[in-house]
RNA sequence: GGACUGGUAGUUCAGCUGGUUAGAAUGCCUGCCUGUCACGCAGGAGGUCGCGGGUUCGAGUCCCGUCCGGUCCGCCA
């Protein structure tokens, strides 16, 4: 592979690459003005590319005066070329990379001038999100956001590596695919040609994957952008990208120790990290433990439930609870009445719905203090801290409520304290299997079911029996990758025959008709020697902004939408003329503005 | 659809219970400075307090509406 120098004729070498050895060369770089620092009769010039800074250096009386001249015209963000001698500095900088060196300059020329820039191009800008995003172009010049989309990178180079040694091909599915009403809402794009009729861009490439496996391309995959109308978050955007993958002829566990494997090597080979063999839970495990399926595992705290302990006591808080459930906080006791009441508040908020919030004090000297002394004795207390294996020195918070509700709630007060404590460390990385999914969700506001993953996932044989008596009961061949309680990616053994799709479909409310009209070409293929099979898709984005351990998804895209789908550097979505509209057969109703 | 939170100098923010000429840091401009590297020193410019309305003798501050960010719930098969 040519280095840098070999094919660039502008410059002979990059910012980040002069040490010591390269004393006395003569050299050309190119970049942009960091800054300058002038001191009268001496001035340095930080210039800055991908690869790093390196500063040049000027001396009056010993450098021509013109060159000093168009030095001082420098501002933040020039580009320049510059021509000189490496030599080695008089006072060193150890905190940089190329700081043994600097540049007596011979020559500067001003490639291009700048504006003064809206924001600090800095590790730490001064600038907020808002202005980072209008001007992205300037953000992605900083360290830390190019460094994410490096990482990203990266993860993309090893990702092809390891499935690629596996056998796995890469195929593209086409962007332009059919709308269906199922799961979340398509972006649809008009047909010029066909006026009144739609593409709809794809929330997954899930068909064309199962009917690669049945064209015999037995390991798929594919780094694939997908798409879905609906409201974003710091994790979610309406463009995002999936690792989308597939198997013919595999169980679960080869699918499970193939991806598992993967997240091993991307770990090793971008992380330097040796993630431990990740262990498997079952969702109804996950629920009753956690309160959530995506637990965040870098420490326990697991549920005790108190249901028969708590009862019969006359406290009608718990008497008339479905479920009395709480978490034990090793070494917590020390929470102050403020602390407490601000985890109170927590629950209390209408995003969690908790009525309250009860807590029992293991005080350091072994006595019992709780927030329902008048209804339980010191006995009954000891009891409670029996079963959470309490000692002294810690918190016990108690939730009680509607089995669901209280279990949700009792999992966000479990992250909350968890952070407090300082178990969420970003550097500690814990992943998990989640397995057996329930296949059907119960949905009020259509009342009927839906599929809790995709309508394509195959049940449990051993739970097939009660897919008419008790559907809800009915666990699916799915699974959940979680890894510190997020989860990256998500996947099942497909349904591969006619009848079981049909009447997958059927159980999901469609008539035969609208299965048909939406789903023919799948069943039709099913006919033709459809291979069993299953896949995962991984969000890519999630998996970037985890290992680079940040919250948001959003520098680890070089260019994202906002809070409310806008990109606001290019400023879309917008309006477009009369002309392409009547073109495209489309009447806005309301038109904006 | 909803909850919370923010919007004050180019930028990031402070501004108390409504009360004098709205501050700080940084950036920007000018001058000085022989080893800087977040250089230093001196000086200077820079404001529709998001927008509209209301209360008041008086509003950056209180109230109502609205717009624009951000976090979350719903939604995301």
């Amino acid at each position: 592979m040519p280095k840098i120098n070999q094919i660039q004729m502008l410059r002979t070498h990059t910012c980040g690459e002069l040490r010591i050895k390269n004393v006395n060369q003569q050299v050309t770089l190119t970049g942009w003005v960091q800054r300058t620092r002038d001191k009268g009769s001496l001035m340095w010039i930080d210039v800055r590319d991908r690869y790093g800074i390196t500063q040049l250096f000027l001396e009056e009386g010993k450098s021509d005066s013109s060159l000093l001249d168009t030095a001082r015209q420098l501002g933040r963000e020039y580009v320049v070329k510059a021509v000189g001698t490496v030599v080695e500095r008089l006072s060193k900088n150890d905190k940089m990379p190329t700081g043994d060196v600097e540049i007596r300059l011979e020559s500067l020329e001003i490639l291009n001038p700048s504006k003064v820039p809206p924001f600090t191009i800095e590790e730490d800008t001064d600038g907020g999100d808002d202005l980072r995003m209008k001007y992205r172009y300037l953000d992605l010049r900083r360290t830390a956001v190019r460094e994410s989309l490096q990482l990203r990178h990266r993860m993309a180079q090893q990702t092809r590596t390891y499935l690629d040694s596996l056998n796995f091909i890469e195929v593209e599915t086409p962007v332009l695919i059919k709308s269906t009403p199922e799961g979340a809402r398509d972006f649809v794009v008009p047909s010029r040609i066909h006026p009144g009729e739609f593409y709809a861009l794809p929330q997954s490439p899930q068909t064309f994957k199962q009917l690669l496996m049945v064209s015999g391309f037995d390991r798929y995959y594919q780094i694939v952008k997908c798409f879905r109308d609906e409201d974003l978050r710091a994790d979610r955007q309406p463009e995002f990208t999936q690792i989308d993958c597939e198997m013919a002829f595999v169980t679960r566990e080869d699918i499970l120790n193939t991806f598992e494997g993967l997240i091993r090597h991307l770990f090793k080979t971008v992380k330097g990290i040796d993630l431990p063999a990740i262990p498997h839970m079952t969702y109804a495990d996950a629920m009753t433990y956690y309160g959530s399926d995506k637990p965040d595992t870098r420490f326990e705290m697991k549920f005790i439930e108190l249901t028969v302990l708590a009862k019969g006591k006359g406290f009608p808080v718990f008497d008339n609870a479905d479920l009395v459930v709480g978490i034990c906080a090793k070494g917590a006791a020390s929470y102050t009445r403020k602390q407490l009441d601000e985890l109170t508040d927590f629950v209390k908020r209408p995003q969690i719905g908790s009525k309250g919030m009860i807590y029992v004090r293991y005080e350091a000297g072994g006595s019992l203090k709780s927030s329902v002394d008048k209804f339980y004795t010191e006995e009954d207390l000891k009891k409670w801290a029996a079963a959470f294996q309490a000692k002294p020195g810690d918190l016990m918070l108690i939730l009680a409520g509607s089995t669901d509700q209280t279990r949700k709630a009792l999992g966000e007060l479990r992250l909350l304290v968890g952070s407090q404590l300082g178990f969420r460390d970003k550097n500690t990385f814990s992943a998990l299997w989640v397995i057996d999914f329930p296949l059907l969700e119960w949905d009020a506001e259509s009342n009927r079911y839906n599929a809790m993953h995709h309508p394509f996932t195959s049940p449990k044989l051993d739970d097939l029996h009660l897919l008419d008596s008790d559907p809800a009961s009915v666990r699916a061949n799915a699974y959940d990758m979680v890894i510190n309680g997020t989860e990256v990616g998500g996947g099942s053994i497909r349904i591969h025959d006619r009848p079981t799709q049909q009447l997958m479909f059927s159980k999901l409310g469609f008539t035969d008709d609208e299965a048909k009209k939406q789903f023919g070409f799948l069943l039709e293929a099913f006919e033709f020697g459809a291979p069993p099979h299953g896949g995962i898709a991984f969000g890519f984005d999630r998996l970037c902004s985890l290992f680079g351990g940040a919250d948001s998804i959003r520098d680890f895209i070089a260019f994202p939408k906002n809070n409310a789908g806008r990109d606001t550097m290019i400023d879309t979505p917008s309006t477009i003329s009369q002309q392409q509209l009547t073109e495209l057969a489309i009447a806005v109703v309301e038109p904006k503005g």
